[in-house]
DNA sequence: AAAACAGATATTGCGTTCAATCTTGTGGCT
DNA sequence: AGCCACAAGATTGAACGCAATATCTGTTTT
């Protein structure tokens, strides 16, 4: 319930999801772990686009070298989730209107062709998966508080990426990956209402239309959905946000 | 005719497109340097698929330390470009026919769209650019030999990259560098004429419509087009193509 | 007083080094 | 003779340290 205490510990430092070394995992690829751990930080807005991400800060806080640490920045400005400068360092990236727009653009452009493979593959099992993940993002949208709004970005990008999985396709599975990480980001920045879910219940409607195999109702709602989403962002705010501006008030 | 000979030349060394050093072009992201002397090499496949890229090696021919040649291994190994395999090194990837499949259903999902972003954005001085490569591609489809042939497969793969260049987002042309590039990969492992145009002027139909501007031709132009690129792939030859059956003739 | 310069400090870029892991070659055992 | 075990060599993984660059502070100059 009150889960949002759990932010409350962040003096100065990162806070990134574990605080000091949490274990390795099965000590293999310790610049995986690192670059999920800051992208979950990211995509869940625990860290605000802007942060600078020291190499020596974040070493210390997982415990590792510099070495990695890079290693884990490098991957995620691959993502297009942070943004090195050179000699300056790396911060967590800050999209424009523009490059919020060229996101939702280039989903509208994929998620349909994705639709129209899963309702070639889905299977019951997968159909079953989806409902329970469904359950999950209702239960979300009904509490409060900002741990939960963030559980419910994190579920909603989940579900897309439960489809881009059934789907079959690896290359665009990685390419939704992304997609849906700088959405959960621009959604976090421009974001109105601040959950992509103003009232509507779009992930159920498209479920039932995959569940009916019927293809192009289940592409129309898709393009409904991200319409729904793109209409709750306000672009217009972080526009001319200048250190100034931001002051003047 | 038999300019093949050119790649007897690499004996036991890897054969990268510059012996040594080539003068830091202005000092700044060696890193970036070598991946792209890397992707060209592969691309234009004087690297073949399945060679090992060993860290010291390609650092002595560029002058740099491991580090930075990590660096630039770890980008195209996010390019799909190299496989990375861990404490055994990286190596130049050899994708499955199942993966050549996903290269090209993905691009039959961009492109469309690439496609009818262009028609809304293209000036005449991009067509007259896109006539300009036209030429070259036909001068090298006329020549003979290996050399020109790859060349032709490179002006053919950049033709698709200015398209997406020309559409504007930034993410769609992140995503068509990497398909182009796995593309190239894929045509020179599976290729039957090796070269995607046999016979077909597909990119001069395709710019047609495009300065017609005539979405639905355009769209479907370059839908018939990947499919006679697809088309001439033969992926039976390398599906099963273990050490065993290799050595079964 | 504001701007500009200069030194001090902090951070990144990257070469080097040591430890860990994989590969290869040799020798003993069945 | 064939197979397994073991050791030597080679290669990657990751920490460390130094040099280069950027940032910050305090002082000087206009």
């Amino acid at each position: 319930m009150a889960a949002s205490a759990l932010e409350r510990g962040m003096d100065k430092s990162l806070q990134i999801a574990e605080a000091r070394v949490p274990l390795d995992p099965n000590q293999e690829d310790r610049a995986q772990f690192i670059r999920d751990s800051l992208r979950d930080a990211i995509v869940d807005r625990r860290l605000s686009p802007g942060t600078k991400l020291s190499e020596a800060e974040v070493g210390t806080l997982f415990d590792v070298s510099r070495t990695v640490v890079r290693a884990a920045l490098q991957m995620l400005a691959f993502e297009g989730l942070v943004k090195v400068e050179r000699n300056r360092g790396a911060f967590v990236s800050d999209p424009t209107p523009e490059e919020a727009l060229q996101v939702f653009a280039s989903r509208r452009l994929i998620e349909p062709g994705i639709i129209a493979a899963v309702i070639e593959r889905v299977t019951a099992a997968d159909i079953a998966a989806f409902r329970s993940h469904l359950a999950e993002e209702t239960r979300h949208k009904q509490e409060r508080g900002a741990a939960a709004r963030r559980a419910e970005i994190k579920a909603s990008g989940d579900f897309h990426l439960m489809l881009a999985s059934v789907a079959g396709n690896a290359i665009l599975q990685k390419f939704m990956d992304e997609l849906v990480a700088r959405s959960s980001l621009v959604i976090a920045l421009y974001g109105r209402s601040g959950a992509s879910s103003c009232g509507h219940n779009d992930h159920a409607d498209l479920l039932d239309a995959v569940e009916a195999r019927d293809v192009p109702r289940a592409q129309a709602l898709m393009l409904r959905h991200i319409g729904h989403i793109e209409a709750d962002l306000d672009l217009r705010v972080k526009a001319g946000l200048t250190l100034k501006d931001a002051l003047a008030l």
